[in-house]
DNA sequence: GTGTCTTATCTTCTTACCTCA
DNA sequence: GTTGAGGTAAGAAGATAAGAC
């Protein structure tokens, strides 16, 4: 294209942007749509660059009989419509990946009410061996049993019934027996696994507003100062 | 080098009009 | 025939970048 047809075409798209001026809004009634050929050539333009050079503007309304003003305002309008389809995908991207985390969390979230409540009962099944014991060997006697036991801790009692007591009634060591044998760790860490539970109790997990509050790191943190490896901690 | 003005172009919002259900 | 929603070309306003002085 030559220097002069470049200024005339800049010349007639202020023109003509003038024209439009006076004309407040009115539309002319000679081409109200651009054709199919148009919009095509248009649309093929648009995917390669959505931004058009000077020239190359002016050469594209050449080429398609339109102002090159026509042709600005049409990738005004193509590059806005875009943006907005654009931003419509994007959320609908960014809905679905929040669904997607909203159901793993309801199904993480069930999941650790049922470990909660298993440690709840084997804790309980922990317990229950101290008092059944209790009674069990000891009874009425038991009572005596530990009476004698506590008198021979001052004094002298028979040997037999000294050591039937001293190792049927020690619920120290019974427990530990069991924690040793369910967990494989000794009875200090029985806290901390208490602990591990209360902190990650639902306080923060019932709803979603809180789950800012939820800080997986603290809760492994728990657990990694004597396990390195939280997972074997549960295993 | 810096500040100011001009110009072109951009984005965003709005308007007028058309089409279609 | 009327009406309302949606699409589209274009206008208006404000922001910004680049060039001239």
């Amino acid at each position: 294209m030559e220097e002069g047809d470049f200024f005339n075409c800049c010349f007639s798209e202020i023109s003509s942007g003038m024209t439009m001026n006076k004309k407040k809004m009115k539309k002319s009634n000679n081409q109200k749509r651009f054709s199919e050929e148009q919009i095509k050539s248009l649309e093929l333009i648009f995917e390669s660059e959505t931004r058009l050079e000077p020239r190359k503007k002016v050469q594209v309304a050449r080429e398609l009989g339109l102002q090159p003003r026509q042709v600005a305002i049409w990738f005004q309008n193509k590059r806005a419509r875009w943006k907005t389809k654009q931003l419509e995908k994007e959320y609908n991207t960014l809905r679905a990946n929040y669904n997607n985390l909203a159901s793993q969390f309801e199904i993480m979230k069930k999941e650790k009410q049922s470990l909660v409540s298993e440690l709840q009962r084997l804790n309980e099944e922990m317990q229950r061996p101290k008092e059944e014991k209790h009674h069990e060997c000891c009874g009425d006697q038991g009572l005596a049993l530990s009476s004698s036991t506590e008198s021979h801790n001052g004094k002298s009692e028979p040997e037999g019934r000294l050591d039937q007591g001293s190792v049927l009634c020690n619920d120290g060591d019974y427990n530990n027996n069991i924690k040793t044998e369910y967990f494989g760790f000794e009875e200090e860490t029985d806290h901390e696994l208490m602990n591990i539970v209360e902190k990650a109790d639902d306080s923060c997990l019932t709803s979603s507003e809180n789950w800012g509050g939820f800080n997986s790191d603290s809760l492994l943190d728990q657990s990694s100062s004597n396990y390195p490896n939280w997972w074997e901690f549960w295993s």
